[in-house]
RNA sequence: GCCCCGGUGGUGUAGCGGCCUAUCAUCCGGGCCUGUCGAGCCCGGGACCCGAGUUCAAAUCUCGGCCGGGGCGCCA
């Protein structure tokens, strides 16, 4: 193989402007394709920045040379040193007049999965050659989008007057309760991967930091199977003191849209290539009660089976929304909207129940349509309420003594939220499946890679 | 956890009892071509998930196994 000697990128193939003509520039990358036409062949170079046509000519490098170039497999890794010609003929405009090529490594062949295109494997098979799938335009700009999208909300949230923390994701015991958890061995002790930062992020709010994000890692392991569902997820958590739930969904509004604004700033040509438009959306987003979904989805006739008896009944105040009710709601709501006072006992233990009215509480969700976000509320802040709570959920205060604690010593009122990276994610480039927004998801039947 | 569905060359598929020494595309190998860019043309290559059964006959039907897809529930 040849080697890289003291050959270095020049620029990345997008980068290449009117200024360029007619200098010799080094270009890297894969060999997606080779066109012979007998003493002249193109070959297609891609790196990042996209692809170019590199013309090589058997006159200009040696017969020799030539034969042996013009048979590279595809994927194989070159450096070219040629010429920046301007030709209208070509898509970019430009070509490059190959002058010399280092061959750095040759790809096998054939390829597990067509690169270029050209047949379009199963999601599985891409996943198992993860690595070669993102070798597609279309899948990397869903990561140079993640890659905006989260570094966004770490300044905007940084701009908001948040500090960033990061909270255990090995723990104890149970958190929230309800999902279940990944049991693992820590030395001779049973312990849990987290399901979500809830109760350190809250118990932040006994330290005077006032408010606090964190971007991490929550892991559940529940058998779903689904195309929004992951067992390995990124969570976007926030915490903020002497704060109500209309506050938390006032810095999450604030925080889309400036997101929205970033991504179609920083990822238009990413978004082009995923074939997906937005607008920044305006706020306020729409706010609609619970109890309204509820009625309108008597109205549309609604069914669901009733826990107990097992029949078929109409929807009634207190059932969770099914998936084919948030359907229904997203004919209306096409867009972003938050859904208030939901039921108190659709939601955890830690939501504050509404003062004289404790069926219903201070959660919302902020939803896309049909998919759901995010989640958040105004969390109880009197130690008394939440043990009481804890308890109506079936839970044993005992075990949560270290969060409890933190009620006990001066606890301000709070509100947070939690949004989902992939299901946002979902929204922005528009893919259908919440594993294409993830490098290696995880889920019930995949651990490799 | 419940309910559907599927496994055919490297990839994506057609075929669903005999017409299959299995379709098409892509791919791979060889050949022709100095302007191709979804290159074109000619020649060639490569597959029925595993096991048992039914049948004169199984890619095709039945059962079991393994692997995968989708829906629901639950949630972000």
């Amino acid at each position: 193989m040849e080697s890289l000697g003291d050959w270095r990128r020049d620029k990345y193939v997008n980068e290449v402007t009117e200024d360029d003509y007619d200098k010799e520039l080094v270009f890297m990358g894969w060999v997606q394709d080779i066109m012979v036409l007998g003493k002249i062949s193109f070959i297609i170079l891609r790196d990042r920045g996209g692809t170019v046509q590199v013309v090589m000519s058997r006159n200009e490098i040696g017969a020799n040379r030539y034969n042996f170039l013009k048979k590279l497999p595809r994927e194989s890794v070159i450096a070219v040193k040629g010429v920046v010609v301007p030709n209208p003929q070509v898509q970019q405009g430009f070509e490059i007049q190959c002058k010399e090529i280092r061959v750095l490594n040759l790809a096998k062949s054939p390829l597990p999965i067509s690169v270029d295109g050209q047949v379009r494997a199963n999601m599985d098979t891409r996943l198992d050659w993860r690595f070669l799938d993102l070798r597609k335009p279309e899948v990397q700009a869903i990561f140079k989008i993640r890659s905006t999208v989260l570094s966004a909300m770490r300044d905007i949230l940084l701009e908001e007057g948040f500090i960033e923390i990061h909270t255990p994701k090995i723990v104890a015991t149970a958190t929230e309760g309800g999902t279940a958890l990944f049991k693992m061995k820590y030395f001779d002790r049973v312990a849990y991967l987290n399901q979500s930062p809830q109760l350190f992020k809250q118990s932040m709010m006994a330290t005077g930091l006032d408010r606090v994000f964190e971007i991490g890692p929550a892991f559940r392991a529940e058998e779903h199977d689904t195309l929004r569902h992951l067992n390995e997820y990124t969570s976007i958590d926030i915490e903020m003191a002497f704060s109500d739930e209309n506050d938390a969904m006032e810095v999450l509004e604030r925080l889309v849209v400036r997101v929205y604004g970033k991504v179609l700033a920083e990822n238009y040509s990413d978004l082009q290539t995923l074939n997906v438009e937005h607008t920044v959306p305006e706020p306020p987003f729409k706010r609609v009660k619970y109890s309204e979904l509820i009625e309108r989805l008597q109205n549309e006739g609604l069914e669901v089976e009733d826990e107990r008896s097992g029949q078929k009944r109409l929807i009634e105040w207190g059932d969770d929304i099914p998936l084919e009710g948030m359907k229904l709601i997203a004919e209306r709501y096409k867009s972003l909207y938050f859904i208030t006072h939901w039921p108190t006992s659709l939601k955890p233990f830690y939501i504050m129940p509404l003062e004289g009215d404790e069926e219903v509480s201070h959660a919302f969700d902020l939803n896309y349509a049909e998919k759901e976000l995010a989640s958040g509320g105004q969390r109880i802040h009197l130690p008394d309420l939440l043990r009481r709570r804890l308890e109506e959920n079936g839970l044993t205060p005992e075990n949560f003594t270290f969060y409890l604690n933190a009620f006990e010593y001066g606890m301000p009122p709070h509100a947070g939220w939690g949004l989902g990276a992939e299901r946002f994610l979902m929204v922005l480039t528009g893919v259908k499946n919440v594993r294409e927004a993830v490098l290696f998801p995880r889920d019930k039947k995949r651990l490799v890679p």
